[in-house]
DNA sequence: CCATTGGCTTGTCAAGTGAACAGTTCGCTG
DNA sequence: CAGCGAACTGTTCACTTGACAAGCCAATGG
């Protein structure tokens, strides 16, 4: 009988592929597309350069599978948690999707700082970002939390929208500087906890 | 009687640093610190690369500068408009602070940009950021704004404080995002107006 | 068992990058 | 008005960047 291998090709190609989107993901949030190159993604995941252009095209191409995989999982998180959540009234439903955003912000620092480092300029990653998955997310908001948070007066909504995103996320996007200049660790159980219901309790008292 | 000069040496000086300092400021915020070159910076203010190794020794001699401009603004704006407040009750004094922010971050959402470009790495640009104009910033806002907004719990004055920096600078420093994604245009007079009264009757009603 | 496939490695390239420096202009001072 | 020195320019240097081409070798399938 001969021996199977280790690893089957298709495996390895997954597993490849998966550490580099991990690393790019890592890298574009840490450093900006820009300043994140290649080569650093490609120690962060162990191997060489060359790899990645063989399984994406471009860096842009990179990018791209990196967005994909934190909005999937954002999508992925929300959905589970709300899914399972038999509250009917719509307040409490609300405060429970800020709570869940606001542990997944703090889980997942990279899908801020990836919306603020596109959402400045006006470049095709920022418009493929917005069509291919912030719209889906907006309109979702629009749906479910527009009437407890923005007093279903719709023209408020995008304000609700962008507090909710930076209230929820940036002092974890931050979190360096948060522990430099006030002492928190806001990386701790019970400063996400904290600061979960802090917005909770601003958005949807 | 001899021609004065056009202009003298000590002013020529003065404004092609400073010409150089608002390129740097406004290319920084763009596209990060590693991302923006010194010859684009260069480029944008009508000059040639050589120039800013003169007048500034090094990149983050003039990411310092820059630093500097748009915290000084920031200083100036807000001790200006509290300044000329005769207002006492601390909540009303607190929501024109907000206010007053929340208007700022408008008319300059650089300040935010270099803020989430920094703050998520732990480099000495960070450190230097916190220590010389964070810190004081933060400080004040415990004391003015600590009691109205997080109800004197002290221990909640960080979540604070980044909920109203997040909450009161994400959409406008996200502004081509944010117009794709709602329509709406964050840099129009009424939709800066809107949102200072949105974060204001969330964080002091 | 061997030819082939395809994931992967290595080497190379043109286009930048920040810094440094020699050369040029010109306002100011003596 | 001479000439010093500060402001500015153009170029060079050592290095990094994303992309690509050629070759390597283990898994595959006949």
């Amino acid at each position: 009988m001969a021996n199977a291998p280790a690893t089957t090709r298709a495996q390895q190609r997954a597993d490849t592929r998966e550490r580099i989107v991990e690393a790019a993901l890592e890298a574009f949030a840490e450093k900006g597309f820009r300043g994140a190159s290649t080569r650093d993604i490609a120690q962060r995941a162990g191997t060489n350069q060359g790899l990645i252009t063989y399984h994406f095209r471009s860096k842009d191409d990179l990018w791209q599978a990196a967005a994909d995989r934190i909005f999937g999982m954002l999508q992925k998180s929300l959905g589970e948690r709300l899914g399972s959540l038999d509250v009917r009234d719509p307040r409490e439903r609300a405060r429970e999707a800020i709570r869940a955003y606001v542990r997944f912000a703090a889980a997942h620092p990279e899908l801020f700082r990836l919306m603020v480092d596109e959402g400045k300029n006006s470049e095709d990653r920022m418009k493929w970002l917005v069509d291919t998955h912030l719209k889906p997310r907006f309109d979702e908001f629009a749906r479910a939390g527009g009437s407890p948070i923005s007093g279903s007066n719709p023209s408020l909504l995008p304000h609700a929208y962008y507090v909710m995103a930076g209230a929820g996320s940036l002092i974890f996007a931050v979190a360096p500087e948060c522990r430099r200049l006030t002492g928190l660790d806001p990386t701790t159980e019970a400063a996400i906890e904290a600061h979960a219901n802090f917005v909770a309790d601003l958005l949807a008292p």
